[in-house]
DNA sequence: TAAATATATCGCTTTATGGCGATATGTAGT
DNA sequence: ACTACATATCGCCATAAAGCGATATATTTA
């Protein structure tokens, strides 16, 4: 069988990190457990994309899930995500600030960057 | 002119950062400056592979380089990017443990899991 | 049980990625 | 200037990934 080196699984995750849809979705679970159905309004992208990335982050072991009458509500896993998502802030400021990029920060960059709407109730 | 997001930034260190080889070459490069010379022979790629993953992770801002007569030297340029790696080694620990694969803990693979050879003087 | 709702999966297209050998570029030594 | 050495880049191929609409599956409500 084929050897899985350390590397190997270390690289299933930051793949499944290494798309800007998915990194948005995580910090909408940020705020708590959602419905694939709260999720899908956020993002500009088909049901199916979206499917499809969560899909991604489970198998990833990012994200867990459980079903509830004809929901799926998805939740971050493990809040250590979090952690890596500023190292990763950290490495990007000094990209940033390397290159000037028009005078612009982290922090306007996170700020022009939210996903369009606050999660809402769902009757 | 197409808006750059957040996400994006991290997404594109994020892939920099989702492959094998590139987090093999990181761990190289954790003992210090090295020279193209030295990194091709501890990895089983071609040249020319070796030398696109450093300029994607050299690209990505992850490592640093300079010139010395006709060798190029690279190295880690935030050594933050070891404690992303702690990170995502946590979450694929709760992977691990969760499909208990075939008893393997983060450790065995990672002592399993070393390039060919460590860095040697070169001439 | 029929209709509506919620989600996952399939099939397809387009684009990105990793790999390689060959070639180009640049430096050092002869 | 010529040769060897070190590294980057080009052109190509094979595979993976992201996107979508259509369809399948499961659950609830009527």
């Amino acid at each position: 069988m084929a050897q899985k080196s350390i590397s190997d699984l270390r690289a299933r995750i930051l793949s499944a990190l290494s798309d800007p849809t998915r990194l948005d979705i995580l910090e909408y679970l940020s705020e708590g457990e959602r419905c694939v159905c709260e999720i899908i309004p956020a993002f500009d992208r088909s049901q199916s994309t979206i499917s499809k990335h969560l899909s991604i982050l489970y198998e990833a072991g990012i994200v867990d899930r459980r079903i509830d009458g004809k929901r799926t509500l998805y939740r971050i896993k493990n809040e250590r995500i979090f952690d890596l998502i500023k190292d990763v802030d950290a490495i990007a400021l000094d990209y940033i600030s390397e290159l000037s990029h028009a005078g612009r920060t982290l922090e306007e960059l996170k700020k022009a960057d939210r996903p369009q709407g606050s999660p809402a109730a769902v009757r």
